[in-house]
DNA sequence: CGGATGTCAGTCGGACTGATATAA
DNA sequence: CTTATATCAGTCTGACTGACATCC
């Protein structure tokens, strides 16, 4: 049995490797909120406020505000919904998704360094993960 | 070649995965900066204020406020460091870190449950991770 | 009209820059 | 004296609460 699951120890080493992983020098020029919701519409195509605000930790004032801003810069396009006048299609202009893809890269970029000093073995394993942390994800969506 | 690593998608489904692993509930109550503090301090024992620095991504005067305001609520304690006197050493009290282990807690709950619906095989290429993964943390850590 | 979507106004915590006190 | 450690003062970004306009 080496291959029982320690769900105490797996979130442990997550929580630390995210103090590596969620640290760029990028982050300076945008907060946390911003980066997060560039990245939410990356992701999930265009969404309405309302859409958006379950993912972020604002109030709905908060991220009103904040999407202006986004506007403001260049970053995100609101058009009305043809389907609904209430409300506001938000999604990512070519500016936006330059940002989300460049602060990728920088992880890419970062992790690369890491993996390459793996043995093969262990490059095998991480392999493997990318399948399963996937799974994990779409289990998470779905259940929420 | 089933098991050639592809970086991109490790970083692409980690930052996914990070989205429902971060957000918790008890976010509320503190902040970013201070959660990483707590943490922070939980992981590497005692500091002084210019060792905490660099991991948070704060100055100097905002984080001398925000230990302030830690010591203030009982969450932290500051000692003079006995070999330096221009220095202080901060550690987390009794109640410091019992929100670390909460918050711990509560993502180990969350994540039981997600890792409950896997397969037995998928399982097991997670528990053989756990150990890929603590390596690449050290290795990043060596870097740093 | 009742419910949902989004915004406006006022307040306040918390971060930044720049300057400063104290000890090594 | 110079360097490192930590704090103080003033400013400003960005979050919250509560009230409100607009459209289904």
């Amino acid at each position: 049995m080496p291959d029982e699951l320690d769900v105490d120890r797996l979130a442990m080493v997550v929580e630390d490797f995210n103090t590596i992983f969620i640290r760029l020098p990028s982050v300076r020029r945008y907060n946390f909120s911003t980066l997060s919701v560039l990245h939410t519409l990356g992701r999930n195509g265009p969404l309405r406020l309302t859409d958006l605000l379950p993912t972020e930790q604002l109030k709905q004032p908060a991220l009103t505000a904040l999407v202006a801003r986004l506007e403001e810069d260049g970053l995100i396009q609101r058009r009305p919904d043809p389907n609904d006048g209430r409300a506001t299609l938000l999604s990512l202009t070519r500016a936006g998704k330059q940002i989300v893809r460049s602060r990728h890269a920088e992880r890419v970029k970062k992790l690369s360094r890491l993996v390459d000093q793996l043995t093969p073995e262990e490059r095998a394993v991480l392999a493997d993960s990318v399948h399963v942390l996937t799974r994990l994800t779409e289990i998470a969506a779905d259940t929420t």
